[in-house]
This record gives structure tokens, sequence and C-alpha cells, in this order.
DNA sequence: TATGAATGAGCATTCATTCAT
DNA sequence: AATGAATGAATGCTCATTCAT
């Protein structure tokens, strides 16, 4: 009826549903317990499909395993848009420390820290795919931060040499803690919002101090 | 010369000797192909011992996983003697730059980095391990920068609200941009004395922008 | 002709009769090998079955053996039916001749003797397959001759004081001498039929001119 | 100095003391394991020797097994000979009950049975032996009490037929019951002395019952 | 197309026995 | 004579992948 009904498959098949079925299985599975640790009939026992539809979809355990890290990596781009507006912003404090505050909020789901985990200990095993990933989600953000911080460079703004280390410095100024820990951690550590917030605008802080003109 | 000098033996037994090539081997595998991804044969056969030998030395695949981590963490203590003559510095902004200058060093060796992705990979496998390294490892030099933080702070070098969030930052803003892209890169990433010592530089900069009075 | 016979199933399924092999050439091996003198590869070789087969069927060894004791066990019923029929006997001379006969018979059978040797050898480490043996085979039929005989002694057919202790004395007044024989000789020693017709003749005199009225 | 003291060695060698510390490990160890669950690493262990020893003793498990068998049926002499003196007895209800009362202490004692289900599971691999211990223990009694029986027919004492089936008839008109029940149910189950007492006596009714003149 | 079975290899662990020291 | 290590094979069990139905 509409323009998104027509464009959005209101119907999907038999078959894209079992292939759907086979990555969110499969997905959780390697998340909770790793490449060598999913075996593939726990795949198609979990997505309830036989062994042969999961080999006719994937081929492979491995290919498998790379679909899976790529699709996973959807939502990032909204992200960087946001990063993007910064660069026009008539508050610079303020517009940062809400950047910051969604940064952490988005970056601390146990989702993605289980894929930050799973990546770094199949680094060995699949060095593209780590790559891969490394620069369609983290890296990615990063360099949205070094073209934003660039042009508030530009604008000003910022007095920065070295604007791909600022980023990093940006980022792991909000991050070190809660990521350091949750690395190591498991999914056990929770922090409450007034947490992360605190992070976010202690790590604004000394981002400030150190970069503002 | 000394009596203690005697008394340490100088001659290690046959069964100590295998012992050691033993961790030695199963160290480099362990750190090279991950828990799952070493097995007991490999271990011996790159140890040049019995099966036999492994198992009466270790009991179990996880023991000698466990021993070894364990055994892995020796040198940490060296670092944070260095971190605690810090607080009587007379030249802050000139000590700080050399410990940082020391810290990345010693934290961007291939074999510390292995062993931080290991663990990483391995928490969900061993989480008593993974926490135990992390308080052994990096925990106990942050929490060795925070004691430090904390006295300059008392005389009157730092203004600090958090110390142990303080000790987050100082240590990555240095280790931020070749930690995590070691993490992701494997081993081939190889950083010049140079650029280790840019990093160290910069981070100390901005620390000291948002922390000396 | 009935419903009943059209469902029940007269094919029996790939599954199912993978199944039945698997259970057959495990009771073999564990009748005369013992449970640690047969290995699943053994049992998988002799069913003509693949490892995985077995273990997708039965989970575990110990399974496997469990299944297999407690399937063992089918046609005690049939004459534990035969002895109660005797309680209402008109010539009980003759009637429990004739059941001492049949007894010897079935028990006499190398079937049921393996069963009892694997039974006495693995009572150990099956302590609770022993125990449920016990009372479905042996056990069983003394209940039967315990509650025969009491019905006995209610028509003034036998005096008994202990009816469990007669049931165990008419059993074992039959069975001694082969029995005890059979649990250490193997399956070489072989009886007539009329040597066992002598037992059973020998035990039920001695029975009758203990407990007969 | 006596010929007591010459004839029993009252210093043993290391060598004995050792052999005989193996014996004891080993029998303790395959009463309660079974020969295949007993490994030659515990034998040595408990014996608190090395396994060089062990092997120096007794060339092999099997050997091992052999001699520990027929080193525990030592004291079987001595129960025989008190049945052979019943042959000459004046009473022979009271006679017959007190050695019916000896025979099943001494049977039902754990050592005993534990070792008559040992070689019940093994007389499938050491025939021979599972003979001997046969011959040698339970079938040497039941020989005594052959020969009493014939001689106590002779002597008008009982009328006997069969005296062979008569003595089996006596020794498991004794045991029957707690003998059976002790073949499956491990060495948990204790019986009182009373109720012992009530084995015998009511076993020993029964068969005089049927064989006294 | 999907299911059950097969293949063939691998892994952690244990064992009986023998060698070297 | 005794210990630690080695050998070499076996065992229970699992896995990724492929056939056959």
């Amino acid at each position: 009826m509409t323009d998104v009904a027509r464009t959005t498959p209101q119907v999907e098949g038999r078959s894209a549903r079992k292939r759907r079925a086979i990555m969110e299985a499969a997905t959780g599975l390697f998340l909770r317990n790793g490449y060598q640790g999913t075996s593939m009939d726990e795949v198609a026992a979990l997505a309830a499909v036989s062994k042969q539809t999961v080999y006719k979809n994937f081929t492979d355990k491995e290919q498998l395993f790379r679909d899976i890290i790529l699709g996973a990596t959807d939502r990032v781009g909204e992200f960087t848009e946001v990063v993007a507006q910064l660069a026009g912003t008539e508050d610079l404090e303020k517009d940062l420390g809400e950047l910051a505050r969604r940064y952490i909020t988005v970056v601390i789901q146990p989702r993605t820290l289980q894929l930050r985990r799973l990546l770094i200990a199949e680094a060995g095993r699949f060095p593209a795919v780590a790559r891969d990933y490394y620069q369609r989600a983290p890296g990615r953000t990063i360099d949205a931060f070094t073209d934003c911080f660039q042009k508030l460079a530009d604008r000003g703004l910022l007095r920065i040499d070295d604007p791909s280390l600022a980023a990093s410095h940006f980022a792991w100024l909000i991050l070190s803690q809660p990521m350091d820990k949750a690395m190591f951690f498991g999914d056990e550590q929770q922090y409450t919002p007034a947490e992360l917030q605190h992070f976010a605008d202690e790590g604004v802080r000394v981002f400030l101090a150190a970069y503002r003109t």
C-alpha cells in the first residue's frame, strides 16, 4: 500500500526464513561459546533445521562465521551520522557531552561487547574477518571522530596535531574503565546509566581540557 | 659468594626441566592457538616429552592452562614498584613521561598482547582465571597508578576527584590506539620506538592538561 | 482384523532396525566380555553401524548398558504366571514337580546364566542396575513362589512359618548344584534334560518332606 | 633357637615385606574394583612401591591376579576339618546345627563374598583361575560335606542316595537367601547374628526332615 | 528438500609394560 | 634395586562434512 510496504518484503520465503533462523541461532552460539565451542549440530538444532539446510545455505562453518560477523555490523552507520553532525555544533561542550553519552551507551551493550570479545578471540584464526570487523565497527567510529575533530579544528574550536590520535583519546577516555573490565569479566558487570554518564562526562572534561583552544 | 647462592639449586632436576619444557611448549601453543586450538598431543610433541609426563605433571588440560596463565604474570611486580616510586617525584612532567614510555614498551610486547587476547578469548570458559589474571596484571598496574596519583594529589601536584578513573585515563591515553589495533590485528602490527614514544608523550600531555593543578 | 492390528507398525523404520541391531550386538558383547571388556567401537562394528549412530541412540556407554539390562528381563512375567496358577493345584506333588522342571529349564539357559554373571560382576559399578535386575528377575520369581506358598499354606496343603524363606529354599533346592557350578565354570558345563529333571525331582522331594502337612 | 624360631621367619626381608605389601594392596583393589577396574599404578601407589618392584615380583598383571586369588584361599582347610569331625557325632541334630551356624558365619563375611563376586565376574577372562578357586574353596567345602554325609549314611544316621547333591542341598538350604542377595546388593546388606542363626536353623530343619532316617 | 546415517579423523585421558638412570 | 619417563596402543566421545533416501 505504501512505498514502505512495497520495498519491505512482507512474505519471506520458507528458504529465507530458515536462513534467518540459522543466522540467529549461530550468532547466539558463536557469541556465547566462540567459534570452536560451537558445533554445527547445535546450530542446526537451535535453528530447528536439518544440517543439510545449514550446509546448503552456508557451505562451511567458516563461511557461516564470516557471514554472521559481517551481518552483525549493521547499525554502526547510524551512529557515525550522529558524529558527523557534531562538526557543525554551536555548543561544543554540550554536544560533545551528549555524543559521549550516546557513544558509551551503544558500545557498552552486551551484544557489542560479546562481538568484540569474539573477534579478538578469533583474530588468530580469522585475521581477515577481524580486520574487516575492526574497519567496519570500532575503526569506522574512530574515523568519524577523526573527520569531525579535523573539521572542528578547522573551525578553530579545537587545537589538534594528530586528529586520529585525538579520536582514539576521545574514545578511550570515555570507554577505558568499563570496556577494560568488560573484556575480562564476562557479561556479569553491569553499569547503571548514572555511572555511564559519569564516564562520559569525565572523559569529555579531560578531552576538552587538553584539546580545546 | 653467599650462602644463598649455594643453596639455590644450580642444577635443575630432570623432572623440573621437563616440567619447564612442557610449560614453555604449552604457553607458546595456547598463546598462538588458544585453549581449544591446542591439543595435548601437540604440547607433548613440542616439549619433546611423552603424554604421560604431561599428565603426571599437570593432571588436566585445564590445570595446565591455569598454571601457565598464573605463571605468566611474574614480572608485573617490577613495574608496579617503578610506579610507586613516582609518588616522590621532584619533576612530575619528566618522570611521568619516562614512566609512560616504560609502560607502553612493556605492554606492547607481543607476549603481553597475546596473553591479553588469550584471556579475553577464554573469559567465557575460565571466568575465574580471567578475573584472576586481570587482577594480577592490568588491574594491579591500574591500582599502582591509582595509589600513586592519590599521593601526588595529596602533595598538591594533581587535582583528582576519582583517582581510579584518573588511573584508567592515564593508562588508556597512552595505550588506546596501539592496544585497540593490536587486539584485532594479530601480531603483525609493529611500532617503532619513536611511534611508541609519541603515544606516550601525547598521552602524558593530555593527562597533565586535565589533571595538573 | 482390529484397529490395533492396523495401527501396530508392521514395518520397522530404518532407525528402529538400527537401534535393535545395536542392542543385539551390545548385548552379546556385554554378556561375553563384561562392561569394561566391551568397547563402543566393537559394538558399532558388530552392529554394522557407525559410532555416531550408537551414540545418537544411546547417549552413553552406561545408558546403553542400562537399557540392555532392562530390556533383557522381558519374559520373566510368563513364568510368574505359571507359578501363580500353582496355588489352585489339585495335585500338589505332581504340579510342583512340573513347575520345578520348567523352572530349572528356564534358569539354566546360557543367556540367563550369562546375564546373572554379568550383573553380579557389575554390581559394584552399577548398584542400581543390579538391584533393579534382581527385583525384576530372580527376586520376582521368588516373590511369586512366596505368594503361591502362602496360598497353599492357607489351603492347608503346606506348613510354613516364613514363606519367603521357604521360597528361597525351594528355588535353591532345585538350582543349587548346577547354578553354583555355572557361575564359576563359564558356559562349558552342559546338563542333559535327564540330569535337570533329577535336580528338579530331588529338590521337590526335599521340599515336600519338610514343608508338606 | 627353638624349632619354631628356626622355621618361622621372624624377620622378613625388605623384599618379602614389599611383596606382601603389594599383595595386600592388590587384593583390596581387585576385590573392590575388579580386574579391569584396577590399574598397576594404583597397586604400586597403594603398596608404596615402585612399579618396577611390582613387575619384578609378579611379571604380569595376570600373574599378580592369579597369585592373589590362590593366596586368598588359605583358611578353608580349617573349616573342612570341622566338617570332617561331624562324621563321628553323638548328637546329629545339635552338631549339625552348630556346624551350620559356623558355616554361614564364615561364608557371609564380606571378604568371602567379595572374593566370590570377583571370581564370578572374571570367570570369562580367567577360566582356569575360577575353576581352581571353586575347587579350593566352595567346592572343597561341598566335598567335605559329601564325605561326611556319606559316613553318616554308612552309620545309618542319614538316608542318602546322592551324597554330593545332598551336600549341595545342605549348603544352599543354609545360604540361599543371604547369598543370593549378597551377590546383587554389594556389601550393603548386613545380617544380624540372630538372622544368620535363623537361616542356619531353618536350613538344618529342612535338611533333616528330608534326609534323616 | 530434508532427514538419518555414515565417514573419518581428532581429542582428552588412561593403561600395561619397558627403558634408562 | 628403584624411580621417572617413555612407548604405543586403546577408550569414550565429538566433530565437520557428505551420502542416501
